[in-house]
DNA sequence: ATCAGAGATATTCTATATATATGGAAAATC
DNA sequence: GATTTTCCATATATATAGAATATCTCTGAT
């Protein structure tokens, strides 16, 4: 059976037309270089050196695979190169998802850019869903990690981590009487004045969320909100604000979508309303990319506001 | 150091996800393969397999290594089987030369047409010269074999080995009075009544060759020829005929040159005039597509004229 | 709790790649 | 032309390391 061997030693005799010089440069003695030369041959087929009395020559079969040898040697380099690059992040590929109002967040474009910038081998892919979708995907395999803002509990097989939290902003239509435009800094609101409001609220399909703090935020500021219309996607909620259907709380990061028709407030109340983000994965072992990714996203810190 | 045996059993353990199977597919026992791959994991520096209680499955280093690895076997056994090849006579590169007369000789259009059709990977590289830089041309190894029309002796380190004699024609301008036009064949010219002709020969630079020989048979038919011109390629000579310089003798190969203002017909003297063409190569071990190529021409028959 | 299945480890064995010594053929040198 | 040198091949010995056997450990299932 050939091994590699065989090619190593083929090239280096190929290179230096001469059993003996190669067998020094190989580190090896002449004698069972000569053995490998002829295992070979006989594993050809055919001889590949012409024997002269001051050394070797290729012969058309020895010419024909020469190049070829050369090539696979450095395709095992580059096999293993690869592999490790792989090991340590640098290379594969990293399938992320993360839900609409994650898909804002500065982490999440920063994140995105490093990786381009300093892993341009690392296969990126992104997807967006909601949570129920990711988590899904999470256990298929089809996505690696997924920004999310519930913490879906523990299930057994993920790690759900929080990663940050940040304050959530009232969102209202740009000719609402509380929206005062041309202000640099946004004014803030005390939360009991909403309670004549319709509220434009992202309802999470099942178990506790953002939903769930805010009408308790309320009511924890004397009233009970009155919701006019849930939306499937946090991104909708924005939408029917500007068409003046409402107003609405949203994560801080989500403010710069400044949508036409919409202005945002900072709030103040008994209960400070926080959004969190996690990164959900799967309990088995970090793979390269991953644990790269993984460490950007703890170490990141939101740029200072410019 | 990495041997093909890592890759083969890695492609292995990957394909079956199972150790102890992927033992039984190679024909070894499970614990020299298990550590056969922890040698390559600890070569590339990083888990390939991670090891579960059912089997084992890809670490992402190992997805990255998989398809390489795969693509590294197919190349050698690729490049074996091309080394046998070409051992084979079946592909590399074959440098011919000939000379201006023998390049319309049928046998070497035929020869290139076999190549072509049973060893398209063969890549045949044509050159024409005069017989002694083709002799030049094949002891620096820039030409593999040649065809030429003079012996040349026999150099020590050179075959030159006789393939066959064809008949030499006579070539005159058309509107020669021995020249009779519209019958099918050539007619039948006696040497002697040339005596009073001009003649157009090509003449070597040096060393005996068909020059002598068409002298000698003149002096044997009983004249001495009037040489008017000496052509330095015998292709030429025919350019000359056509302009009525005077008449040539050609081998008959050379005849289908049908070229305008030229007539030929078929010789009768003392002497017969012939001419040989050989093979000139290397004493050097004959390699696949040469001996292919030798094989050929010596088996070679002229396809009876249709 | 026990058992089965799968991979890891320890030890022994064996195949084989390598080293040493030697031979033989062809140039090179005297 | 004899001798020396050069270089590859062969023969035998040795050491390395890959493979076999037996055993262990861990995990998940019954």
């Amino acid at each position: 059976m050939i091994e590699l061997r065989h090619l190593r030693y083929f090239v280096a005799v190929a290179e230096e037309g001469h059993l003996t010089r190669a067998a020094g440069r190989l580190g090896i003695q002449q004698p069972p270089l000569s053995q490998q030369i002829q295992a070979l041959e006989r594993e050809v087929g055919a001889p590949l050196f012409l024997r002269h009395s001051r050394g070797v020559a290729l012969t058309d079969a020895g010419q024909t695979l020469l190049p070829r040898a050369r090539a696979i040697l450095g395709d095992v380099d580059g096999a293993l190169e690869a592999a490790r690059r792989t090991a340590r992040g640098q290379m594969g590929r990293l399938a992320v998802g993360f839900t609409s109002s994650a898909a804002f967040h500065p982490l999440v474009a920063s994140l995105v850019r490093m990786l381009r910038q300093s892993a341009p081998e690392i296969v990126l892919s992104l997807e967006e869903g909601n949570t129920q979708d990711l988590i899904a995907a999470l256990r298929a395999n089809r996505l690696d990690t997924a920004f999310v803002r519930s913490p879906v509990g523990q299930p057994e097989d993920l790690v759900i981590e929080p990663l940050l939290s940040e304050a959530m902003v009232l969102a209202l239509p740009d000719r609402h009487p509380l929206a005062t435009p041309g202000r640099r800094k946004p004014p803030v609101i005390a939360l009991r004045d909403l309670a004549g409001e319709t509220f434009v609220l992202y309802r999470r399909p099942s178990g506790p969320g953002l939903y769930d703090e805010i009408i308790a935020a309320c009511r924890a500021a004397g009233f009970s909100p009155h919701v006019g219309q849930e939306a499937p996607r946090m991104v909708s909620t924005l939408s029917l604000v500007a068409a003046g259907m409402g107003v609405s709380i949203i994560p801080e990061s989500m403010a710069r979508l400044a949508g036409d028709g919409i202005a945002y407030a900072r709030l103040d109340g008994a209960i400070r309303l926080e959004a969190p983000l996690y990164l959900a994965r799967r309990k088995a072992p970090e793979t390269g990319a991953l644990s790269r990714l993984i460490d950007y996203v703890r170490a990141w810190r939101p740029a200072p506001a410019s």
